[in-house]
DNA sequence: TTCATTGCAAATAATTTGCAATCGG
DNA sequence: CCGATTGCAAATTATTTGCAATGAA
């Protein structure tokens, strides 16, 4: 959760587990690490496809699936019905996302530290705390009002 | 998020929408109000069906709606691809999930109040921290070994 | 060459919607 | 009686899978 996942370390490890390198898969690599935050199957497969028209959508779900049995990404459900995918070098934050209009922040890893270590003690459990979507009001949108209906998630 | 929802109380808050009594909605209803728990769609189905086995899938997921935009149930989507549902006076609480073994526990409230908090200070964001799903390893299965693929999620 | 990988089309799974028949108030 | 509600079937959305053709090693 710290070393820079590159192009090059992604190629051998794929190719150590046996995998092989084809060109979707190294453009679908290379969107992914470029890609500043989450990112969809149908964003990456959006993104591909401006440079190769015939990806198809099974060979990017297919390839989401081996690199993060791989080990290079991570694969999140942040709710919403879609998984959200991104390098796992790039897990150690967590996200405001705001009920009424949609604006997405981010908070620095060590604001769960506690919760973390309350519940280690107190439970015996040890929390994935990586990478948590928080539901609520931003700054902005604290008159109230309905929210469109949905619930909270997460 | 204290007054206990009855079913008297039920009836009248959706008579008070304009919203009319239906034996299908009375009979969901009672099965959302005796539920210990979370609820989905399909569990609701299923009981209703012991007794009236006529019930469609469409007015269930109808009735949950209603149910929730009259304040009466919430709707949670804790990951998973499925709606979570249960009474509003109910959601005081949070959920372990052990992504090992599937055991879910419950713990208190308090425990994200300082997270609150430091949100509502720092970034002035008011997070909705009512029923949280955790995903981690119970003391059980601290052991180590694959997850079974699919991501952390929340 | 040979088996992993691809693309396409069809299959899932959960939820939503259109519409005519029906029932609550 | 009249419009809200129901049940059924068909539509949607995101993802998965079967299978024959193709291409990386």
């Amino acid at each position: 959760m710290a070393e820079a996942v590159t192009m090059e370390k992604a190629v051998g490890a794929l190719q150590k587990h046996g995998y092989r390198i084809t060109p979707q898969r190294t453009m679908i690599l290379e969107s992914l690490l470029g890609a500043s935050d989450h990112v969809t199957a149908e964003g990456l497969y959006e993104d591909v496809r401006k440079s190769y028209p015939h990806i198809s959508f099974s060979t990017v779900y297919r390839t989401l699936e081996l690199l993060r049995d791989s080990g290079l990404i991570t694969q999140t459900d942040l709710g919403g019905g879609r998984w959200q995918y991104h390098p796992a070098d790039k897990a150690d934050h967590h996200h405001l996302i705001c009920q009424r209009c949609g604006a997405v922040s981010t908070v620095p890893q060590e604001i769960f530290h506690d919760v973390h270590t309350h519940l280690q003690k107190k439970y015996g459990f040890d929390a994935l705390m990586t990478h948590y979507a928080v539901y609520g009001r931003c700054a902005k949108c604290r008159g109230d009002g309905d929210d469109s209906g949905t619930g909270e998630s997460e």
